[in-house]
DNA sequence: TTGTATGCGTTATCAT
DNA sequence: ATGATAACGCATACAA
């Protein structure tokens, strides 16, 4: 006695194949564990012509799971986390799940709506990239109870993490320029509330001191990761001092010394050779080819997003640690 | 007489303050239209106590409109699609809703995948980015009804659009290779197939007959928007002939195309111009910087999300078109 | 001013 | 082998 249900339901497909929607349910999810071939085909045959699809928010609301990956980034427009988003993406949709994509601009408050915005919407984890700042307090209070959490980069959260050793791939970077004779290494860094720079500050002292190279705290200077930030700090550094080699804590911020470099008549690599850290795509585009320390950022995301899709459950506060490795170029050839 | 209902929804923030759900999605709504402050604090109070959000799966399920909007993309990794992933993103989470981010590789099983997906998904609106490719019969068949879609570059789907002239774009290319004393100009397309590549294609043919340049058809060459191609094309031809003008059809194959030329030991400028287009930021971090056709990629990305979630209904098929400039810088730079 | 009841479209539990 | 029915969590029409 029902009427007509709406268009495009289960109920739709269930009156024209003269079944019930818990058949209709049954065929399309593919339990149809004993229902005859001929009912399975006339349920078939009415959700094609109906061009049926299942509502996925009724599933979830039902089932509990979203099929869906939330991604928090600083900025897709970074080239560091095109790689990581691919990699997630691949994944996610190979699995038949998909990616929410959120810009923090690395502002605490948005961070925080970006993670109620994603735990609104139900996802099933969250891939936070981009590292953490000291001070985590805004993230407290969140019920991540229900969702899978894992972190790219240094963070203080309680989650599994994908890490890289930063201290360790800055150390290997000023080993190279002690190795081609700088003895002044200006370090350009990130934020100095930046876990980040903080890891990698830690790695430029280390092996500042272990070389017995110069330890001006003049060198070391902060910016936000920004091509014009590494080129303000590097003219700065020019007109206050000298050194022979610059450590940047990212390439754009390498690139951007680069400039200030050439804009000052400095040859880049024999009067000063620069190293940048990330190896994006665009270090071996610029000239001189920017040396560079590599890391797996496509991997990863693949990794991160296979530890949320997983059956496994994620050990919290594990951390996996990805290699690094730093990639000679022409900004470092100094012979 | 219920028992406690189950953390974290309305049931439970209504049992906490002695009201009805009702109640509680009035006032938590902001359609507290005539409710006593008193109720109405009393339910906050129990919200924030339970750290209570509503379920954005049932709400949307409730009330037809999921906050979402879904973005397609050949490649995040291609800087073109950046600053349209965050002008479509920024305004999405200024209005509180979500970004879902799919990736095609222009492989058209996958376009029809993600929009699969998307439209399971519910999202209010789909940002349809990148032209699409001269036969769109993977696309036919889609129910479309509920859901506002706008392309961003040539498209022949019966949506709003936002695009260029792509070929007064490249004309305008052609025309300044000209002044510079160009008559060979070797042109780098996309693939035959891509509407944008037709699109500029005819750009080019029309500059070049009305120039009176060398017409010769082995100067048009087809590749796939990646450095590599840019770069192998260009070695072919300069094994096969000769030329003194490059124009590629995106800043990813000049930029290989300058590698090529280098490699051969070819000046550029002098010995060769060349043109990129689209103007993404290495266009001026490689050396020598590459003059460009410069397009406001954030731009379409805004708007494209505002025509979705403005109030106002969506004409189909009108289009939008935005200017574009051609920034010249020193790869034409010949005196 | 507030509450009850119904439905959004699924899936799962129990019957038959 | 199949169906009726009850959730999932919320918003709303309708009562009171």
């Amino acid at each position: 006695m029902t009427g007509a249900a709406r268009p495009g339901t289960a109920k739709a497909v269930a009156e024209l194949a003269g079944v019930s929607v818990t058949t209709v349910s049954r065929v399309l999810s593919g339990q149809a564990s004993a229902i005859p071939q001929e009912t399975q085909d006339r349920v078939f045959a009415a959700a094609r012509q109906l061009r049926y699809r299942p509502n996925s928010l009724a599933r979830a609301l039902r089932k509990g799971t979203t099929q869906s990956i939330g991604l928090i980034v600083p900025d897709i427009s970074d080239a560091y986390f095109h790689q990581v988003a691919r990699g997630v993406e691949d994944v996610a949709q190979a699995a038949g799940c998909v990616v929410i994509l959120t810009n923090t601009d690395r502002v605490p408050a948005r961070e925080e709506a970006c993670v109620n915005l994603l735990l609104d919407k139900r996802v099933d984890g969250i891939v936070f990239a981009g590292g953490g700042i000291d001070d985590d307090t805004h993230l407290d209070g969140f019920d991540w109870s229900s969702t899978r959490v894992v972190t790219i980069g240094p963070h203080q959260l309680p989650f599994p993490s994908i890490t890289v050793d930063d201290s360790a791939a800055i150390s290997d970077a000023v080993h190279h320029l002690a190795e081609i004779s700088c003895r002044r290494i200006l370090c350009l860094a990130g934020q100095p509330n930046w876990l980040v720079t903080q890891r990698r500050l830690a790695g430029y002292r280390q092996a500042v001191a272990e070389l017995g190279l110069d330890t001006d705290p003049d060198l070391v200077v902060y910016g936000d990761f920004t091509e014009s930030a590494g080129e303000e700090l590097t003219a700065k550094a020019l007109a206050a001092g000298s050194f022979d080699g610059v450590i940047a804590f990212n390439d754009y911020t390498a690139i951007g010394a680069m400039h200030a470099l050439a804009s000052a008549g400095v040859r880049v690599p024999d009067d000063v050779a620069v190293i940048g850290c990330d190896d994006i795509p665009v270090a071996r585009m610029v000239h001189p080819a920017l040396t560079s320390v590599s890391f797996s950022q496509y991997e990863f995301g693949r990794n991160a997003a296979e530890m949320i899709l997983g059956s496994v459950p994620l050990p919290a506060g594990q951390r996996i640690t990805f290699p690094h490795e730093l990639l000679r170029r022409h900004s470092t050839a100094r012979r």
